[in-house]
DNA sequence: TATTGTTATACTCTATAACTATA
DNA sequence: TATAGTTATAGAGTATAACAATA
């Protein structure tokens, strides 16, 4: 067999770019999980923080759109959130059906530690790079992000298909 | 608040660089997945295929540690291979408690159709970059690996800590 | 009749424990 | 007594379906 193509960096594909994209991410995510032990929370909890402080009052609906959750999973992991003290749910002033989705100022405090974990994360999981690599990285991922159309800052977790749901309108917007 | 810091290139830590990192590599993996159904194959399977291409006639013991798979869960995915006439499990001729796995010629062929498969999946995720720009990716993913102390050709899954056993040999070797 | 949030149920994936047959 | 493979069981995590209150 020749040699196709110029120096591919790895030769067996299952050891490629791809498989290195796949386990690299899930590393991150498994480590990122384990930091967020000790503040008794869970990847999605932190996702479902973010989008209420940017969105604040948004209806469950709503927020479960948004980050591609089910209405009946984003229940429980209200409720943890709720009994922890870290979100309200206050009656929806138009709609009696729904909640008005706030956090509260311990969701606040939580927020700013989930954020310092995050960097302390990033940190440690980089290492490896230098800043410029860092940059250089980043920008890479987020072309490969763009050119697959995936939300910015929506993790897709394992559904089969990304954006279970048919919409999704024109902006990437905000979240 | 000063901006402390160089320019880092995104400023919300959730959207940063590991979060990218995690997002791209389980879009990845759920890609590969979908993939792999017409094979009627999944990602495990795949790996198992390939350790046991690399080293024939090893026992389950052995693959399973190599993999980081609990014996109990190689048994219904070596009788999913072996049902479908890809794997036999030959009896061990050294000791009647183990198998010795081996490669059918059809599991040969899915591991070329995987192949296949593997490399189309990588064109399609990273159609975003050039072939140097995808060789720069290759390199930096594969130095956070080495930093990490990722097992090459090892898919971290959803371990909590990755390497479960507390052996680990100290060459990262041919797989 | 359609929609919001809820509950109950089921399914997938993975880990733990107990068992058998060898060693 | 320990080990290889197996079976049975249980636990996450997530999706589906049916339901009550409201629109």
């Amino acid at each position: 067999m020749a040699r196709t193509r110029a120096s591919s960096p790895s030769l067996d594909p299952m050891d490629g770019l791809a498989f290195l994209l796949s386990q690299v991410g899930a590393h991150a995510a498994a480590r990122f999980a384990e930091r967020l032990v000790p503040l008794e929370l869970a990847p999605p909890h932190a996702g479902i923080l973010k989008v209420i402080k940017r969105a604040d009052g948004l209806s469950q609906q709503a927020l479960g759109e948004k980050l591609g959750v089910f209405p009946s999973r984003l229940v429980a992991l209200l409720d943890d959130l709720e009994k922890r003290g870290l979100v309200e749910r206050r009656d929806s002033p138009t709609d009696r059906r729904s909640y008005a989705l706030y956090l509260t100022d311990a969701g606040r405090d939580a927020l700013e530690k989930l954020d310092r974990t995050a960097r302390e994360h990033q940190d440690a999981l980089c290492a490896a790079l230098d800043e410029s690599e860092r940059a250089q990285l980043a920008d890479y991922l987020a072309r490969i992000a763009a050119q697959q159309q995936l939300t910015p800052g929506v993790h897709p977790g394992f559904r089969k298909l990304d954006r279970p749901e048919g919409r999704r309108g024109g902006s990437p917007g905000p979240c």
